[in-house]
DNA sequence: CTATGGTCCATTGTTAACAATGAACGGAGA
DNA sequence: TCTCCGTTCATTGTTAACAATGGACCATAG
């Protein structure tokens, strides 16, 4: 049966490295706050070993900036750093379009359209949080739909980062339902229609459009 | 003095970094070779520590394949890969190129042009492998020119892949002066002339064409 | 009062020992 | 002979102790 996951037992580091990522993206240290290898390997109750593991991985994904004999700390994100993170992911988002074009398979558009169902979900839940998860989770789908490994890995390091910014701020405009529902449907069907043009036309709408709700709570 | 260098004592682990990286780039393992942590440690004469960190960059960086409790083994290119490589090179450096348009200084500029006569060099040298470190490294200022740190850092973590293409198969066409001083001086003209659409084509025509030349040595 | 210099301490970098996993080998049974 | 199973061993994951760095603090001289 396919719901029989495998008996994987994770590794420390990799329990660590969940544990802090979700904290830092719940805000649960302050910007430029440092973040002591000792002091974490105490509160959870392992050594120092994983912890170093996590927080280089971390700073893989920018959730963290470490430098030498310092250390890691919370980075504060400016509007610049914001512009980066939306103009790469637009770079790499429309290569996972054109990649989907040629490699999406039908099983693949299907999770894609079962991806929506949780948004929906959580847009009635009233749940901000937890509608830019769910967001963020039919973007992985989009990019598994595109069969590219390089590209899926330059994704997974920035999507942290995306997670970041959109909760960096804490008074986000609210996403309606149009724009997080008919726009990730627009993406569905253009791949379905495989129109490359209207479909990375849609990407570049989807993202602007986010960024420029962003960024009017980072003044230049 | 510019010329003065900060006297940073490097970590071991740098130095294991550096040592472990052109080892894979000059080809002495072999692909699927396994890389035992212990081995290398006695090796270079450090222990586990730094060698586990200098494997887990290098995983990053796509130049070894670890897995959990089984450690790091030399991938083997397919030509997918190659594509992979290629296709997720060429988005990032239009980006890098739109990027460059609106932020590149004088300073940056020069520093390309600049770039330009160690490849020149190499040419006369016969050199083929210091033409393709010429090569790179005059993308690097390339880059650098765009002035976009998470660019920058996805371009690190491909550079290394893009160098392993170039010689994995051991017999790459010999890349005419054409191709390697004239494509590059357009780039920089087009630049200067802040013309994105012909600079966006450019490099196009530029990693397209490179990547022609190499995927003759991998059949589909 | 400011700036220079030195000492101390918290923190990271490194090492080496210990624990746990997984693969290879070999034997027993069908 | 082939398959299955258990043992063994090499290798990685984890831990804890040791070394070295960098910043903070304070004293002192100008």
């Amino acid at each position: 049966m396919s719901t029989l996951r495998a008996a994987r037992r994770v590794r420390v580091k990799d329990d660590v490295l969940a544990v802090l990522r979700a904290a830092i993206l719940g805000g649960e240290f302050a910007p430029g706050e440092h973040l002591g290898e000792t002091e974490l390997a105490e509160r959870l109750e392992v050594s120092r070993g994983p912890v170093r593991d996590a927080l280089a991985t971390l700073a893989h994904e920018g959730l963290v900036l470490v430098e030498p004999h310092k250390g890691a700390r919370i980075p504060l994100l400016s509007r610049r750093d914001v512009e980066e993170v939306f103009s790469l992911r637009l770079a790499l988002e429309v290569l996972a379009g054109r990649e989907a074009i040629r490699n999406a398979t039908d099983s693949d558009l299907r999770a894609l359209t079962a991806a929506l169902d949780p948004i929906e979900t959580a847009l009635a839940g009233n749940d901000r949080r937890a509608v830019t998860d769910a967001d963020l989770q039919f973007h992985d789908a989009f990019y598994r739909a595109a069969h590219h490994q390089r590209l899926q890995r330059a994704w997974q390091n920035l999507r942290s980062q995306v997670s970041l910014c959109l909760f960096s701020r804490n008074t986000v405009a609210t996403t309606s339902r149009e724009v997080v529902i008919d726009e990730h449907a627009n993406l569905i069907r253009h791949l379905s229609d495989r129109d490359e043009t209207a479909l990375v036309d849609a990407i570049g709408h989807h993202l602007t459009s986010a960024f420029d709700r962003l960024a009017q709570h980072y003044p230049a």
